[in-house]
DNA sequence: TAGATTGTTAATCGATTAACAATC
DNA sequence: TAGATTGTTAATCGATTAACAATC
């Protein structure tokens, strides 16, 4: 029930819906109505509803939503219920504390190699995952075919990688980098995690408050 | 010469063009046009322009920008070229990563304490600064005026915290779990990083493709 | 001066909100 | 059936783009 190309707005808006939902489970809610909904979540019912309607009709007139079927939809609009194979690319800090810290299982992907370029990191093993000299990324991809990839990697390093890897038929990335992938690969699908753009807008907040 | 409340949009975009200026800088390029920034960072005349001038006129008829002045106009706008006490609390995996990665002082920061509630990582020190044990935050507060709080905490613990924070007159946040701070506190200044969103984007893009 | 490019106003486009008929 | 709440259309609001006079 797609109706034509659904905003970006819309689509990450989806994964703060699916915690929500989690939480509502977690407290034994059942049902909910997207007022009840908006006011949880600081949002308007219509755009809850809206949102929504870009995918698909999941609830019942008078009654509302059931919690569990929509984070069920949700899931399935996400792909969460599906597993693509992803690798992750420069185990420095950036990257153990991703490993560490995500459940790939629930967010869509299994996580299938790691690799690096330094040798005092290759052969561990962490999250049950060994790091891979990055020498043998392409011989690892033509065999494993990764879907995505997370890259933790210095800003410099990031293109030729980027490159490398759409070479391979790679071509979402998780960037953690300040490097703009999309510029070079328009056909990349690309998600960044700048933190540092977050603290120079937190900085500008504290300072906008200041000058009020 | 602002003119009125300016969009959390606008706002968001400053720090790309702050990097974009960098590294023409560091390519030697002493002025440039809208035209021919937006080229390069894929946008449009129109709305580089128009961003700019939320917060005054930084060109000049005929010339265009330069960039000196502007990435200088716009470390200011970020308050770059000041600095605010930060502390960090949670020293796990993604805190450490934040403390080695991010230069908080070109970031409009400077971090001045770390916290942990592990007996372990009290009294390490990184990047210069050393760990001290949660029990010993709200002296530290009192004494030392931290304007914001980098939170690497898991989900379950930020809640506590960041009211512990506010009931301390820090109200500025970096936020690494998927706790919504500002529902139960309206009135602080957050910025979020949720890369498990970010892998949930790439899951449905990847399927989205998929489906065409 | 002529050419270039800004700052700014006007037009368009898209996203959010409001309203309400459909219906459970 | 009556009440509630959806799905969806229409109205509003805000952001982006286009146009152009001002001016370097």
């Amino acid at each position: 029930m797609l109706k034509g190309a659904i905003s970006s707005l819309v689509i990450h808006r989806m994964p703060r819906y699916y915690r929500f939902l989690g939480d509502l489970q977690d407290e034994g809610v059942t049902r909910i109505s997207s007022k009840q909904l908006a006011d949880r979540m600081n949002l308007t019912a219509s755009q809850i509803r809206q949102d929504f309607n870009c995918f698909g009709g999941f609830g019942q007139q008078g009654y509302g939503y059931n919690v569990d079927v929509l984070r069920e939809e949700i899931a399935h609009i996400l792909g969460l219920d599906r597993s693509m194979p992803a690798i992750l690319i420069g185990v420095g800090n950036i990257g153990r504390a991703v490993v560490k810290n995500v459940n790939f299982e629930a967010k869509g992907f299994t996580l299938i190699g790691m690799f690096d370029e330094k040798e005092s990191v290759v052969g561990q093993v962490v999250k049950n995952t060994p790091v891979r000299h990055i020498s043998t990324l392409d011989e690892f991809c033509r065999e494993n075919k990764p879907a995505a990839a997370i890259l933790c990697l210095p800003k410099a390093a990031t293109k030729p990688i980027a490159q490398q890897l759409i070479n391979l038929g790679v071509n979402a990335f998780l960037n953690f980098s300040s490097y703009d992938i999309y510029l070079d690969f328009p056909d990349a699908i690309v998600e960044n995690v700048h933190f540092e753009d977050g603290l120079m807008t937190l900085s500008y907040r504290l300072h906008e408050k200041e000058n009020n």
